[in-house]
DNA sequence: CGGGTTTGACCCGCGC
DNA sequence: GCGCGGGTCAAACCCG
């Protein structure tokens, strides 16, 4: 049943067997998981220029759904260097009885918020390799407590290493 | 002893 | 100015 690095169902049987295409640039949108999102299901082809999230998604892709904030088009934007570019911002909703799911990456925990109009709380953390910027954070859904919310936050500037 | 977690304090932006 | 919500820090703590 649990078969795979997330310890989620594992397809076929879940019914992820064919994909569908998916524009990763709009993934790029700012903003948080609380309104104005609408949920796209995972299934088909994905085409998006991020290794790290086409690992993630290839996981994630059985047994849940990508998060795509709504285009308001308040983007925030990050200072690099001398270019400034948005951040990467991108949620999976993943049904899961546990929280900690294996995603590939290590990963320190940083902080822990009770979150408004949730009994849940949220946890914050931190990719483990140094001067990587990556953070995520991991919160079960209000609505549906059976899934798991995961934000990520940031490119690795690294391979994924477990 | 070392590295990750816990947990309350701190910070910051924003609306009133 | 103040309180609230969200995000982060960091010292204490835990555990192999």
């Amino acid at each position: 049943m649990f078969n795979n690095k997330f310890g989620l169902p594992n397809s076929p049987e879940s019914g992820c067997a064919g994909r569908t295409k998916f524009e990763f640039p709009d993934a790029y949108f700012d903003g948080w998981l609380h309104e104005g999102y609408r949920g796209a299901m995972i299934s088909g082809t994905i085409e998006n220029p991020f290794n790290q999230a086409n690992e993630l998604f290839d996981e994630f892709a059985c047994n849940g759904s990508l998060l795509i904030p709504a285009p308001d088009d308040n983007r925030e934007s990050e200072t690099v260097g001398e270019m400034s570019e948005f951040k990467e911002r991108y949620a999976f909703k993943t049904k899961s009885e546990i929280e900690i799911l294996d995603d590939g990456y290590r990963w320190r925990k940083y902080g822990k918020k009770m979150v408004k109009n949730s009994p849940n709380p949220r946890n914050y953390y931190k990719c483990l390799i140094e001067g990587c910027p990556v953070k995520k954070r991991v919160e079960r859904d209000r609505e549906d407590p059976s899934y798991v919310i995961t934000t990520y936050e940031g490119i690795h500037n690294h391979q994924s290493v477990s």
